[in-house]
DNA sequence: CTATGATTCAAACGAACGTATGAATCATAG
DNA sequence: CTATGATTCATACGTTCGTTTGAATCATAG
């Protein structure tokens, strides 16, 4: 008796929102763009939804439990699997950055789309955007944190958390993939298709954030050293 | 005969806009908003800037005018003292970053302000804006490459770009300073006010880009290779 | 003081926004 | 076939948006 909730109306609305969010932001993007290029009446949003939050909140949902689910899977089996033992950094990196970044070859799970958007919305300015995320990723970057924290314990906490938000803005600014400042423009990168070049770019990133991971502990020039 | 252009109400508007749409965006702020915390009336902007769009615009010309020349003018002095040696990657880093994070104590120049909101507008998705800092950077983006393409001989130019990109978020992500995902938490993190976490972060985010812009080349597993 | 151009102001413009309504249409159970 | 609830639809509501207008006010030059 009716529980079937009209499964293609409602994934249209998703599927044109994502693309549309990704593309032209959440304020940048009006309920009668969504319904125009899902082909969806107007009124479907809030039926099928109830508001553009919900929509949005709907939006990352759907991509996010699995990532998160995924997440917490790949490192219980590594920790399952070394026994007690620190893991190496590598492997946690990979678990947690590694997990995303193959979504782009995973239509089902949003590919590309989904990464960029991902990217673009973790500066959002939107309170209750943001906010959305800190409750959404809290229990699975804890999670990592701490398995960091055994691999480095010659690391201090701090600098480890500080070196965890810079891979997570190396990663999101990577898969928003803005030419904003066409860093990444006419030099005659070999490679041919955007395909080619993620494919790519996995290695690329890791070997980046392994090595920022690793880097030598700074030197703070303060208490009770000479100047200032 | 009226050169003088009232100071005032012009600068009032711009400093009323950096910080609004450094914590709502650029179509998350409106215009009564920033003419309601500039205290002018609502046709000054449209009277003094011409439009929302020549706004934001002007709100970062005033402050990346400066920035550029200032990167410029410390990679030439920089070449001109090693007098055609290559660089060390760790000057020419500090040039380009060292020099934006080193605005953020520097109120003539928009402080922190402006430096979250470069963060976060970086990956903004409204065109124009986007169109704007390409346009706006590449001179300098384009030289600081090819001191590091000088500085890097045996790294190909192709990764060098991409670490150049991954930097870029790294950086962007950590003045953009949204807690989003929580990483920088109630963890036992033990300096006191934002001023001194400002002061470390410039050190502990140089020892990241460096040791990320010096890691080992990536394998790519493709061509060649066994796999797929 | 008067004249002139720069600036400010209150008010309004049309357009677009997110949301709500109630009738029409559809699918299915009895 | 009929009845019932789910879904779609055209339409409209009340706000807010960026921008424009023309008169009022201000500062300054002659």
């Amino acid at each position: 008796m009716a529980e079937v909730r009209s499964p293609d109306t409602r994934e249209r609305i998703l599927d044109a929102a994502e693309r549309l969010f990704m593309a032209h932001g959440y304020e940048g993007t009006s309920m009668r763009q969504i319904t125009g290029e899902a082909g969806v009446n107007l009124a479907a949003v809030n039926y099928h939804l109830g508001s553009k939050k919900a929509l949005v909140q709907e939006v990352f949902r759907r991509r996010l439990d699995w990532l998160n689910d995924e997440r917490m899977r790949v490192l219980n089996a590594m920790e399952a699997e070394a026994d007690g033992k620190p893991l190496k950094p590598s492997q946690i990196v990979d678990g947690f950055f590694g997990t995303l970044l193959r979504m782009a070859d995973d239509e089902r799970r949003g590919g590309i789309t989904f990464l960029r958007l991902l990217g673009r919305m973790l500066t959002d300015p939107s309170e209750f955007i943001r906010a959305f995320f800190a409750h959404e990723y809290s229990e699975v970057i804890d999670r990592y944190k701490e398995a960091l924290f055994k691999a480095l314990p010659d690391v201090p906490k701090a600098e480890i958390v500080w070196r965890f938000h810079f891979m997570l803005g190396a990663t999101s600014y990577a898969i928003a993939g803005t030419d904003a400042l066409r860093v990444v423009t006419d030099w005659q990168i070999e490679e041919a298709d955007a395909t080619d070049r993620l494919d790519r770019l996995v290695p690329r990133l890791m070997s980046f954030l392994l090595g920022g991971l690793r880097a030598p502990l700074p030197q703070f020039s303060d208490a009770e050293a000479v100047g200032k």
